[in-house]
RNA sequence: GCAGGGGUACCCAAGCCUGGCCAAAGGGGCAGGACUGAGGCUCCUGUGGCGUAGAGCCUGCGAGGGUUCAAAUCCCUUCCCCUGCACCA
């Protein structure tokens, strides 16, 4: 880090330049999700919090009163669970904590979830210090019950979307570990099972007599075509009483039945085998088909007892082939491409013949499920012929539970281990609470909401919008995790996402709540009333003092701040909370704010990518943002970072060798401070040309930043601004003085959202006194944007091209250069061509002058195209070369004379055209 | 499967909404040159093909087709890549 990075950052603060406090200006909120404490920041991290940070600094710069917080998230479970990996001594996580340079004899202390927290805030809240964040420290917090204001926050919240009837209970599937007797989420279990989550299934509760053999299928569809049931003939099976019934099922499948409909009481048991050749009743259609044994059912999957389609399902084919028993299949779906048993029709074509064969029948099992539940066609049997079987199934399915024929169900798709090594089973969670995402009102909020909002980039509305209808009831409480418990159930804990929704308005009173003792409030005495009044308006100031305690000035003044300060003006996350955050922040403004504090405008931006690859430790290409700022410097480190990306969706990328290549860009922008306050005074048109492309990139670059494009941004103020730079002094040698102080402050002003501490420095170099961070923006003057300058010089950038191109060709002693203009009737065919006439020829030909020329104005009329855009005046082109002629003479050694066209008769002089000069070399 | 995003020159990447000034910004790499004791610094030049005392022509923005006087840009078809699909940050 540069020394006086050091220094601006400790002048910053010592100024409270980034602690706002409400006045007449306008006010701009930015907020940055506060990230997950389970780690140190890395410098993706760093690229969505410095998309605010620039925004934040840029807003400061147009006039803004702006604020910008910070804090952090520890609810919910991957923390709990890592602490308790650290207890249990687990290698991977000790390995991890040690990669992130946590010292050997520290890792036991992470075997304490609170000790995470604070491990990790304030290394996250140092970083940002170092990379010069312009945060208002004074709001910072962090979540969970360990922070008591922030509960009695969350508590008040809770309480608000139970009475708006937004928050209902209901029953829930989940992972879960019968031997723990507990949730087993991603971060509970081996990284091999993540993703993993019950699927839902339907029994079929075919029956002999009061006895009923509950049938697990994906596909309830096929129950038409039932020919018999399978049992696995060597596993344990038992007859159970469940509620009122008696059911058949497997021993292996009773845990999970007991996890989802409740305690059953096994009344006998028995093999599989015993009970072959029983004949059951099928429930939908009323015929009896057999109970026959199968090797391939598995026993600890669903019941045990599966129905058999064979003209549709592989395995069973197989098996009744297998079997040696005569079987007639029934045709239920039409497939393009397929026959009548599309299940037969594949095991033959692969050449299945044992039940053995697992891995094609698995395949051929996913072919005909693919084609027939996307391309099949319901048959007449099923009483939905025509029916496609994707829009059948749910249908049927509704059918099916109404008439008592058959119950949803749950199983794991595949096998989860828990981290006890126990295996999952799918199970149901009652007396959940959930957020009534569903609710149509609530989501027309939210639309309503997402279509008056600014987003960045405009595309990622859709995504919401789209989230919004998407969103299902969301379980909102858990146990066992970090979290504020849910007041009215103290059981729960409010969970990670749900509790991490309006709390930017959180920002607004944590300045007080935060640091209760400065300001004489007592956390314990605060009730719902204190918020209602805060963020609602709601209540007697007076009565509302007196019932928490807080002074009524105090309380007046708080409601003022949060009214001078919401809504959240811009929040730029990553695009992972898209579909949960983003849409969640949405619907809980509506439900609980009036439209004036809904959100403003959202950004988004994708994965940080190293070197073109994931981000990963193993790959080695992982990068802290700590080490970052140590090894290259904080302005250094923000330009790289910056420099990786832009918004939207698509990953940024972090080249190793950015960190180089900045710091010698600003090498480059302190080498400015020589050319400053020196040069002429008399104005040229190459300083008109060098201030109109500055004012034109001043324009660009506001327009870019307003739009957060960051990127397009800083590549006009580094790279593009020098080029004109390098060109202006290539052409004129001494620069205007006046100019030249204008392009180097503007740039330096530019440069202030990005790289702070160097523009400070700059700033001061210049001899300017205060920040430049609370400077003004540059300004785009309209009236020093000339398009004839810009114009003019193009023509002189071109023709040296030109003429360097026939340096090529042109062999010999170079004695003299002539440029012509093109002859003066060409410019009046342009000039008539660009106000479009109808027939060109005829409107020329009306001239004499141009008429003399006969054919080869006709020529030149005809190979113009219909549209020319202000080209430049004879006089202009002319004007310009002529003034070059010296910067000519310089670049190309020799003497150079730039002519009219119709002083000439040399042939050079009569191809010319407007814009084209003919190049004459004179050689010895 | 559903939803969303994307495929641009050696590489990264802009442009695409609002078609024409786009052989396509900017950066990197590479090649040549200048500077220098030397350079990995800085500066200049070149970097699709062909042609040439130059003012152009051809090919070209994943592939194929279409609309248009005109398409990287609009429409259709197709191939390939990435992300999300939930109780979890």
């Amino acid at each position: 880090m540069e020394a006086y990075e050091r220094k601006w950052q400790q002048k910053w603060e010592e100024a409270g330049l980034f602690e706002p406090e409400p006045d007449k200006r306008k006010k701009f909120f930015i907020t940055f999700p506060y990230p997950y404490q389970n780690g140190p920041p890395h410098i993706g991290h760093g690229f969505t919090f410095l998309r605010n940070e620039v925004f934040a600094r840029y807003k400061r710069m147009r006039g803004f009163n702006v604020l910008l917080p910070q804090a952090w998230h520890a609810t919910g479970g991957p923390i709990v669970a890592s602490a308790l990996k650290i207890r249990e001594g687990d290698e991977k996580q000790i390995k991890t904590l040690k990669s992130l340079g946590i010292p050997e004899d520290e890792i036991k202390k992470f075997s304490d979830p609170e000790y995470w927290i604070k491990y990790f805030t304030s290394k996250w809240k140092k970083a940002f210090k170092s990379l010069g964040a312009s945060v208002d420290w004074r709001r910072e917090f962090f979540t969970t019950h360990l922070n008591p204001a922030y509960s009695k926050f969350i508590e008040w919240q809770y309480r608000k979307l139970r009475d708006l009837g937004y928050l209902v209970k209901g029953s829930h599937p989940v992972v879960w570990c019968p031997k723990e007797k507990k949730v087993v989420g991603d971060h509970d279990r081996p990284d091999e099972y993540a993703g993993i989550v019950p699927e839902e299934v339907v029994l079929i509760k075919f029956s002999r007599g009061k006895i009923i053999f509950p049938c697990v299928t994906f596909r309830p569809e096929t129950v038409y075509g039932v020919t018999n049931i399978w049992i696995n003939p060597d596993s344990e099976y038992c007859e159970i009483e469940i509620g009122e019934e008696k059911w058949i099922v497997s021993a292996a499948s009773i845990p999970e039945l007991e996890a989802q409909k409740g305690k059953v009481k096994i009344v006998k048991k028995f093999a599989g085998k015993d009970i072959e050749g029983l004949e059951v009743k099928n429930p939908v259609t009323g015929s009896v088909v057999p109970v026959l044994t199968a090797e391939f059912v598995k026993p600890e999957f669903g019941t045990g007892v599966v129905m058999s389609v064979p003209a549709h399902a592989p395995y069973d084919y197989i098996a009744l082939k297998e079997s040696g028993l005569e079987f007639k299949m029934i045709s239920l779906i039409q497939v393009e491409g397929y026959g009548e048993f599309p299940a037969a029709e594949v095991c033959e074509r692969m050449g299945i013949k044992s039940q053995k064969e697992v891995e094609k029948l698995e395949k051929a099992t996913k072919e005909v499920y693919t084609a027939e539940f996307h391309k099949g066609i319901l048959k007449d049997i099923t009483g939905k012929k025509g029916m496609k079987v994707s829009d059948a199934k749910p249908v049927l399915v509704e059918e099916f539970v109404k008439s008592g024929a058959a119950e949803k169900y749950y199983v794991l798709p595949s096998e989860v281990l828990c981290r006890c090594g126990e295996r999952c089973i799918a199970g149901i969670i009652k007396d959940q609470w959930f957020l009534k995402y569903s609710d149509p009102e609530w989501k027309r909020l939210a639309h309503e909401c997402i279509d008056g909002m600014s987003f960045f980039p405009e595309e990622i509305r859709r995504n919401l919008h789209s989230a919004v209808d998407w969103l299902r009831d969301w379980a909102c409480t858990h146990k066992g995790e970090l979290g504020t418990p849910l007041p009215f159930d103290r059981e729960w804990v409010v969970e990670s996402l749900s509790d991490s929704t309006i709390y930017p308005a959180y920002y607004i009173v944590a300045k007080y709540l935060q640091n209760p003792e400065r300001y004489g409030i007592n956390i314990e005495r605060l009730k719902d009333s204190f918020f209602d009044f805060v963020f609602l308006g709601e209540g007697d100031p007076a009565e509302v003092s007196a019932e928490n305690g807080i002074e009524k000035e105090l309380l007046e003044e708080i409601r003022k701040e949060f009214v001078y300060w919401y809504p959240v003006d811009f929040r730029n996350s990553a695009k992972d909370l898209l579909n949960n955050h983003l849409p969640f922040f949405i619907f809980h403004h509506v439900a609980l704010f009036p439209e004036s504090f809904w959100p403003k405008a959202i950004g988004v931006n994708g994965w940080m990518m190293v070197g073109g690859e994931k981000m990963s430790k193993s790959k080695g290409n992982f990068i802290l943002l700590e080490e970052a700022v140590e090894k290259w410097g904080a302005d250094v480190t923000r330009l790289s970072i910056l420099f990786s990306g832009s918004m939207g969706l698509d990953d940024m990328n972090f080249e190793p060798e950015f960190p180089e290549r900045m710091k010698r860009k600003i090498k480059q922008l302190f080498r400015l401070v020589e050319l400053y306050g020196s040069g002429r005074d008399e104005i040229r048109p190459v300083d008109r040309w060098f201030r109109s492309r500055l004012h034109r990139r001043i324009k660009t670059v506001t327009e870019f930043m307003e739009n957060t494009s960051f990127r397009d941004a800083m590549e006009r103020i580094l790279f593009e601004s020098f080029n004109d730079l390098s060109w202006y002094t290539r052409r004129c040698r001494e620069a205007n003085r006046e100019v030249m102080k204008e392009f180097i402050e503007s740039l330096v002003l530019m440069l202030s959202p990005f790289a702070p501490h160097a523009a400070e420095e700059l700033w001061e170099k210049l001899g300017k006194s205060g920040f430049v961070s609370i400077e003004n923006w540059p300004e785009a003057k309209e009236e020093f944007i000339d398009d004839v300058v810009e114009k003019q010089e193009e023509l002189v950038v071109k023709t040296l091209e030109d003429i360097r191109e026939l340096k090529k060709i042109v062999k010999g002693e170079w004695k003299e250069i002539r440029i012509y203009t093109s002859r003066s009737w060409k410019y009046r065919v342009l000039e008539i061509a660009s106000e479009k006439p109808e027939n060109l020829v005829k409107e020329i030909m009306k001239i004499d002058e141009i008429k003399k020329h006969g054919t080869e104005a006709v020529k030149f009329a005809q190979k113009l195209t219909d549209r020319i855009e202000k080209p430049l005046s004879m006089e202009a082109e002319f004007q310009a070369l002529k003034s070059a002629e010296g910067f000519f003479e310089r670049e190309l050694g020799c003497q150079v004379r730039v002519l009219k066209g119709d002083e000439s008769d040399s042939e050079k002089a009569m191809r010319a055209e407007p814009g084209k000069p003919g190049i004459e070399i004179i050689t010895e």
